[in-house]
DNA sequence: GCAGAAATGGAACGAACACTCCAATATGTA
DNA sequence: TACATATTGGAGTGTTCGTTCCATTTCTGC
């Protein structure tokens, strides 16, 4: 709907509050009202713009939904050093997006939308992080690589949902020790 | 304000309706209306035994948080296989309560209320885990114990998280995977 | 079985919600 | 500059929310 440059900032605008108001206040929270003031629109040309209050949140919740994804583009050359760093920086990086996408990955369990799309997501994931296991070690059957991988994205989601409600928790430290080139190594104590 | 039979009956109808619903419609989806549909009776009925919505919401938000800890009751003498087993029954359980339990961990990345209950029980069960895992393996320092407790218990919630998004996940196979005994056992194929 | 308190259902309330409507204004095109 | 249309803010809509109120019924100790 929107054809003129103003329109477009508009837009911008508001999926810019939306996508604050969504990691500060959660799903629920999110109300036309502070959407629209945050972005200092009125309700005329936010529903100019949007066919709905739902239509900008989706919008937020692809974009946070694909962006979970490390470094796509890298696809089948990743070492598994670098999967666990990238979802590391995703999830303790100052972006709202990870908080948003743990909540959304909490409302699965109630929405099967949403569960759908989360899992899907997922098993990319899995399947990136399984591909960097065999060749990180040849000898896993694919089936034993897939089951480390979901294990290990078990524990980093897991470990993310800790370091974001704690924010003294050092998930990097934790998340190493995951990486079975640092089996066994201490973690630095906490400080 | 509960004094008589039937006031006492009509508490508990309520509160397993608002159980049941939690877990299927999440937090943000329970409505009074619901609740009182759910458990037959009028709003008059409902304000009568309870001060407020929220009032019933938390009563069994604090049953869900408490429950998590399996078997409180034999503390100090647990292996880890008795509890990744037992956290496992809880999360794989017919039980609406540990659903409940995952999404208040999602709600507490908004809300800094739920945020402090959800992690003062986390750091219980650490302990109890990092414990067992001394005991396991002696010659690890409080601090490795605490590490290892953490990630253990961070697979634990992400794999759980999974399991009750998609049913088809073996949560068992997979928990299993992360205890010291198991190290390197394969996990049967999925079905 | 009577008195007093507890329990009941449902009508009614104000607040908050997403959304509509529209007159006024800003913008791009030719 | 002039025209068509995109954009604007905000008052107004209907709905749903949690909660209150209260006349009526049910319960229990004496």
């Amino acid at each position: 709907m929107a054809r003129y440059r103003v329109g477009l900032e508009t837009r911008e605008r508001i999926l810019s509050a939306t996508r604050r108001l969504l990691a500060e206040v959660g799903i629920e929270g999110v109300t036309l009202k502070a959407i629209t003031a945050h972005a200092r629109v009125g309700a005329g040309s936010f529903y100019n713009l949007f066919a709905s209050k739902d239509d900008a949140v989706f919008e937020v919740i692809r974009e946070a939904i694909e962006s979970v994804d490390p470094d796509p583009a890298g696809a089948g050359a990743d070492t598994l050093d670098d999967l666990v760093d990238a979802f590391v920086a995703f999830m303790t990086g100052s972006s709202p997006i990870a908080r948003i996408y743990l909540q959304l990955a909490g409302r699965g369990l109630t929405d099967p939308s949403i569960a759908s799309r989360v899992l899907r997501s997922h098993r990319r994931r899995v399947e990136r992080f399984a591909d960097a296991w065999q060749r990180e070690d040849p000898s896993l059957s694919e089936a034993e690589a897939v089951a480390r991988a979901e294990v290990m994205l078990g524990a980093l989601t897991g470990l993310g949902m800790t370091a974001l409600i704690d924010p003294s928790f050092d998930m990097r430290a934790h998340a190493n020790e995951l990486l079975p080139s640092q089996q066994g190594v201490a973690v630095p104590p906490l400080s």
